[in-house]
DNA sequence: GTCTATAGTTCGATAGAC
DNA sequence: GTCTATCGAACTATAGAC
């Protein structure tokens, strides 16, 4: 996610994006930040004033990336179900690689939610464009009716949630043992595709 | 789910129980838990020995609350279609009573796994139980075939994930209109329910 | 059991030398 | 720009009177 230049700057950013995902807001110290950036704590607040804008930084970056345009793949020109495939496959992918950003986030949005909606209003994310798209799917019976916020925040929590849930999910369900439960994460990808697409095709 | 007794002890674990769940451990202070609670700090401490305990004894009591016995619907003499509607019904009827509660448990348990894991160990949850239900079913031919954890975290996420969510939802689908927030949250009953008999009916 | 007062720590932030 | 040293606020925990 950091294209680790060697600057003291990117240095800052790279450690402290590792121990605000880690611990959130409130668990980071900026003790422990330092010494993962190699440098000591009043550095950190020559570059960045306090506690709470280096934090805003390393969160904006985190939102813009874990919310990228999916709108874009939902545009192409392609059957309904293929397109979800395709969105599930994108989000799986970031999701295997950072499986700590949906905990964080959460954890974060619920903590003090204003941040993250300044966010989204400053990029601009909005829903409208995917509904429309998936709209449109079902006037072509491509898609069975349903509400799109539904169908948005089913895809979403079938792919996020287990994330989140993870230590749960490794303890009760594989006795803590790392390779089951890496190896239930990877088949999630065709497992997540299956279940969507039999719950939302129509029937012929 | 506080049976509010008066004596000093229950004022307490019910203020605890609001501040904790909200605030979570970390944010938590044990000023406020004494204000909330009509008392003063050092008489928490005359309680419960420290705060780690003092939430110990919070913590426990929502995970045993909030991880009823599932097991027992799913016991009965039910096609696996009711079972499961069951199974929606009494764990949607919980989060929609107590909303906080996804958020607090998953904060809690990315923060510090062991104190749940004991929890688990303690009360002695088992999945065993739920997933030869599954597996008799699909023996039946009443359940498509699938491994049973990809179906139970399927099921758990599309129940529990939106609330976890809420704040995101509220802000981007809904502009943070409460009543509109509201109606999404209660139409997911049926929607949950109609999304997963759709995914898991065998195609006759 | 309940209170006031305060000790003991942790941690974010700043002063000031180099 | 980077460091050492330290301040001051916030917070958990305890001492001791009633």
């Amino acid at each position: 996610m950091n294209a680790a230049k060697d600057t003291t700057e990117d240095k800052i950013l790279e450690a402290a994006t590792q121990v605000f995902v880690q611990k959130g807001m409130e668990g980071a110290r900026m003790q422990e930040i330092a010494d993962a950036a190699g440098i000591n704590k009043a550095l950190l607040h020559y570059y960045f004033r306090s506690k709470d804008k280096l934090f805003d930084a390393i969160f904006s970056k985190i939102v813009s990336f874990a919310f990228p345009k999916i709108g874009q793949i939902l545009q192409a020109e392609l059957p309904f179900v293929d397109k979800v495939e395709q969105a599930i496959d994108t989000y799986l992918d970031l999701l295997l690689k950072h499986p700590y950003l949906p905990g964080f986030i959460l954890k974060e949005v619920n903590r003090d939610p204003s941040v993250f909606f300044k966010l989204v209003m400053k990029h601009g994310f909005k829903l409208e464009p995917i509904f429309q798209v998936m709209q449109e799917a079902m006037d072509r019976g491509e898609l069975i009716r349903m509400k799109p916020e539904h169908l948005v925040v089913n895809v979403v929590g079938l792919c996020v949630f287990p994330f989140a849930a993870k230590p749960v999910i490794s303890f009760v369900a594989f006795n803590e043992d790392p390779e089951a439960t890496q190896a239930f994460f990877e088949e999630r990808r065709e497992e997540v595709k299956q279940f969507v697409i039999r719950a939302i095709q129509p029937i012929n």
